[in-house]
DNA sequence: GCCATATATAAGCGATTGCTTATGTGACGG
DNA sequence: CCGTCACATAAGCAATCGCTTATATATGGC
């Protein structure tokens, strides 16, 4: 099931850091890493999980990996959520279409 | 965190599904495990999880415990899908809303 | 009171997680 | 080339997960 490796990913706290840091600007490892006081495997690790999910995104440039957040891949996530729309309005909709708009 | 709790309840398969019939309908417990191909405490187990963040509630009624979903709930997911609608049109407001007006 | 029913909790187990240290791989600079 | 840097992968380990069986806690019917 593919929401479940989302939901799965997005499940760490950590990993959701790495998200939200790749979110506000597209970074190398060795940026990213900074920013927390684990190991660069550890950081690495994580970027794999992010990445199996399709998250994030790479970009090598040289000897650096360049990643960035990929917001269309949260689609799934408001799909599932809205799938319990009959217990609200169905403005909720608008969001759903909005991120298939996004796909590249 | 509060969304890691939610998050992780979510991550697992089967939980999502015993949030999805308990979405459909209130339910008690064995009813609910009559879907489902594991045993009655690990359906309890879901549920307990389910409960401690808040997804689902419970209702004693003699023998029985009725739960039922508790879509508000949710409104910490859509929340943080939300911190990054600056990669989007801001109608995601509207959900946001619609969410915590429904607040018990 | 006594027994069956409905559910929760406890205990135990293999699988998985998230981390670590160690090592591999590939690109740059001398 | 050769050493270093950036990153990925491997191996190992304690902690946690999701399941099982066994047991506890209520409630209801007799």
């Amino acid at each position: 099931m593919m929401e479940t490796e989302i939901f799965r990913a997005l499940a760490d706290p950590t990993r959701r850091a790495v998200y939200e840091r790749l979110a506000a600007a597209e970074m190398n490892v060795s940026e990213l890493r900074a920013g927390f006081a684990i190991s660069q495997p550890a950081i690495s690790q994580h970027l794999a999980a992010l990445r199996a999910a399709g998250l994030v995104t790479e970009r090598r440039q040289g000897r650096f990996t360049y990643y960035r957040a990929n917001p269309a891949a949260l689609a799934p996530v408001v799909d599932w959520v809205e799938r319990y729309r009959n217990f609200w309005p169905k403005r909720v909709e608008s969001l759903k279409q909005v991120l298939k708009d996004m796909e590249p």
